[in-house]
DNA sequence: TGCAACTAAGTTGTGCGCAACTCAATCGCA
DNA sequence: TGCGATTGAGTTGCGCACAACTTAGTTGCA
């Protein structure tokens, strides 16, 4: 199944690979967008904002600096999409008393009601993709090892 | 290695898969995007852009239409896009005579030349991402194969 | 103890992605 | 032939991603 070490692939083709690479990522990340944007859109939600409400009905109330961590993203995004989101009422912040630096987001009693709504979703995009449930799990698996070794980079 | 078809799998489970494949998905995007930027630095391209050029190296003078379907993206992400691109002195564009409402991009020396400089971040990008060309292979075609069913949905 | 280094959150500015729209050119068909 | 539908490009508006920066609070150590 694997390539023979001793058979060289040519260079040419590595390149178009890498930019096939790419562009199939850059293009699998928007196609999935797009669904999501369609399955989140009666909920309120953009897909960003669903991944924070991920962590917040997974994990209770977090500090901005943690959903960061979680979700990869850093202030800069978080601040005033976290904004929208207390804005539309689902969330609310406080700030931590024991270091005033912080800020512990918390879904407010809207924002926990939203988790019903939102159960099906996943399952809608699941069927969607048309992939086993065992290429998910190696796409999954590339995809974190990907990202592992380009953010050592 | 196969999960047997009569062994099912927990709904919940499912829904964690769910979560995990897009979420490494948007993450890998962003990754390569991290790295992608660094490469592109030196050329004063934005990712976006790079694969703009990436098109016009390959296949020479597009309107904008067929460089819109090649690369998935609309005039409201393109035009502005070219825009720079043009402000940059590397592309420029040109009104088709035989159908008005269409504008043909074009190289200029400055895009032609800059091809040379670029030719070495694919290299760059494969090596950090730490992944076998079986891999990247297996990437692509499971990228390719979600991104087909999530356009047909 | 005092002050420099660090940290968390927020702000600003730029570019991408996309929906919804405008405008002009082209097409198709009654 | 004329006119309504369609098409290609562009514009507007909003949200995300991220770099670079600010501000306020905390930490550590000389």
């Amino acid at each position: 199944m694997a390539t023979l070490p001793t058979l060289p692939v040519p260079d040419s083709d590595l390149l178009r690979l890498d930019h096939q690479v790419c562009f199939s990522l850059h293009a699998a990340s928007r196609a999935f967008g797009s669904v999501y944007r369609d399955a989140l859109k009666e909920l309120g939600l953009t897909y960003p904002q669903y991944l924070v409400m991920l962590v917040l009905w997974e994990h209770g109330p977090e500090p901005v600096k943690s959903i960061g961590e979680r979700l990869r993203l850093d202030s800069g995004t978080l601040s005033p999409l976290l904004k929208r989101l207390e804005a539309a009422g689902l969330v609310h912040r406080e700030r931590s008393p024991e270091d005033e630096r912080s800020v512990t987001i918390r879904l407010t009693e809207a924002g926990e009601a939203l988790r019903e709504r939102a159960l099906p979703v996943p399952r809608r995009i699941m069927a969607a993709t048309g992939l086993t449930v065992d290429e998910l799990r190696t796409l999954r698996s590339l995809l974190g090892r990907v990202t592992g070794a380009l953010d050592e980079a």
